[in-house]
DNA sequence: CTCATCTACAACCATACGGTTGTATGTTAG
DNA sequence: CTAACATACAACCGTATGGTTGTAGATGAG
């Protein structure tokens, strides 16, 4: 049964999400502790609202969400999205080993008719 | 030994190159088995020059190479760049897998001093 | 209460992106 | 040789993207 129900706009925005260099590093921070977004933007040299958007972008994406405490606004991974975009790359892989498998037997079968 | 070494902007080129439907499709046809350029665009309903941009953003990324084939040019994908991708994202789960270990062991070290 | 902080969002700007058409070049078929 | 085909590439266009500044609303600290 087929859980994984992504729209190609979907994963257009998951890898669009990943595309930027910023981003990728908002989410190796956010996965291994809590950021409030103004605890993000500390680390880069823009301003907060470019980092706001970053995390609007990645939030978009489905691989953020925001958890209101207080005034502050806490920034976690979604574990979902980040396993369903290396699952499609999976997929791709997939695909070129059955190829691959395919071509073995075809020469196999090649070979037991006409052993050269 | 780390034999990846990708810039950030490499990176940046391999998952914008996966952010596009018509990219992500040229992909699949092109493991399943070989094309040209024009026989890949014969699939979609955009200009022979917008799926040449296409094919050539695959290119940028390491995603894909074309072969010369007399007067045809034929696209090939490139196993590593979707393997560096899909290891990429492996490396982001291993991140969270190594936080939540951590959470659980500081849980039980917690619990051994004070069971609750 | 007052002030500083955190967030949200609009407006704007430069550049990149996805598409088009048009032109030029090389290659194969007849 | 000539015609048809496959490719390459430039120029252009509308829109999206990544950044800025500025304004405004909540919330917490003192």
């Amino acid at each position: 049964m087929v859980v994984d129900e992504l729209s190609d706009a979907d994963v257009d925005r998951l890898f669009q999400a990943f595309a930027d260099a910023t981003r990728r590093d908002i989410i190796s921070r956010a996965l291994v502790s809590d950021f409030s977004v103004s605890g993000l933007a500390a680390h880069y040299a823009m301003s907060f609202a470019a980092v706001q958007k970053h995390v609007a972008v990645l939030e978009r994406a489905s691989l953020v969400t925001k958890e209101k405490r207080g005034r502050e606004q806490i920034v976690r991974v979604h574990l979902d999205g980040l396993r369903r975009a290396r699952r499609l790359l999976e997929g791709y892989e997939a695909i070129w080993r059955q190829r691959v498998d395919r071509i073995s037997a075809i020469l196999a079968e090649e070979e037991g008719k006409s052993p050269s």
